[in-house]
DNA sequence: GGCTCCTAGTCAACTTGTTGACCAGGTGAG
DNA sequence: CTCACCTGGTCAACAAGTTGACTAGGAGCC
């Protein structure tokens, strides 16, 4: 029921068609409302035959026809409305921390390789973040872009990742040194 | 096809009810793998069937007898497969931040009340993490338990949940401040 | 005496999310 | 020249998660 508000608020930042949405969501709302491709069109279907998107069918030479997205006033008011009710508590599934939890009756080995896999992931994630980051700032201090800029939702959400892709960072690091030490130890005694 | 891995997990605590479990899963595993009590009986019903976990009945007089869920050995063998696989990235899902994205065409007051109230529910979740890891730690010190208690797994995972809320409390501070001075800021001009 | 909440579940129906395959032409690498 | 990958989708089947109702006795409250 929120795919739904995670569509509309993605296409707040102006047309897009399903295949853009699949790819590019990764640049904002798919970081806290993740989906398939498959996911996006259905609900991109639901949305226009509801009325709240309209589709316009762009023909292309050389490429498949695409159909682009965009906002309907009655999909600006159900977007408008959703912000004004209670969110629901958010959700966290990781199966990185379930193999963690497990750790002392599991493959130690694996999971120490698995924290610095998501190490890497996280650097990289926080590369694109900072990148996307200075492209909002477009040279301007933050100060400045807060008070002016027109919208600044999405900047929000984007140190929202930052801070959570920091501190996974963060958090692997001190897992990988408590395990290397007590592997250490162990090897003394 | 995970939440049997979390359940497993979980068990390595103890034997546990199906009751137990959808209360105090809080406790441990449903920071990082959510579930509905629906989700976990079905799916102890399933391990039982695929022989990870063994049930016994206990009668009770007064209440409802219960059945003790605990890991066979084809359990803890699942398990430790389990933490040798490479885990899938994890994800996470909030309407508040697909609130915050939008909040510039949306109900702004509404989302600011929606932060408030998401900043008591992360400091009511930091003092209960706070008193597990008192807890867990029971008067020795961080290092001397990390060096010795034979299970340091569940600690990691309560260190990530406490980042994890701690961050959301900073975030949502932050971005009330900024909300509020934008506002400021638009009834002088 | 009636109200609600707690324990310990079960059942059914529904909505979401995931997986894998298929189509078709274009582009770039080797 | 082939192979893989990119654009832009569609379809079907399945797995996972959610919601709401029902059972049933006991405890505590006012």
């Amino acid at each position: 029921m929120s795919l739904r508000n995670a569509l509309l608020a993605a296409l707040l930042e102006g047309e897009a068609s399903g295949y853009d949405l699949a790819k590019g969501f990764d640049a904002s709302v798919a970081n806290f409302w993740p989906a398939t491709p498959q996911q996006l069109y259905r609900e991109l279907d639901r949305l226009a035959a509801d009325g709240l998107v309209r589709a316009r069918l762009v023909h292309q030479e050389k490429r498949p026809d695409k159909r682009l997205f965009s906002l309907t006033e009655a999909g600006e008011r159900a977007l408008h409305e959703f912000t004004a009710r209670p969110p629901r508590p958010g959700v966290i599934r990781d199966e990185l921390l379930i193999q963690v939890q497990a750790v002392d009756a599991g493959d130690e080995a694996a999971v120490r390789q698995a924290l610095k896999e998501r190490m890497t992931r996280a650097e990289t994630k926080i590369a694109r973040y900072e990148r996307l980051r200075a492209g909002l700032l477009d040279g301007r201090f933050e100060d400045d872009y807060l008070a002016n800029a027109e919208r600044v939702g999405p900047y929000l959400t984007l140190m929202r990742g930052l801070s959570f892709e920091r501190e996974n960072l963060r958090w692997c690091e001190q897992s990988l040194k408590i395990l290397e030490r007590r592997n250490a130890g162990d090897q003394v005694s």
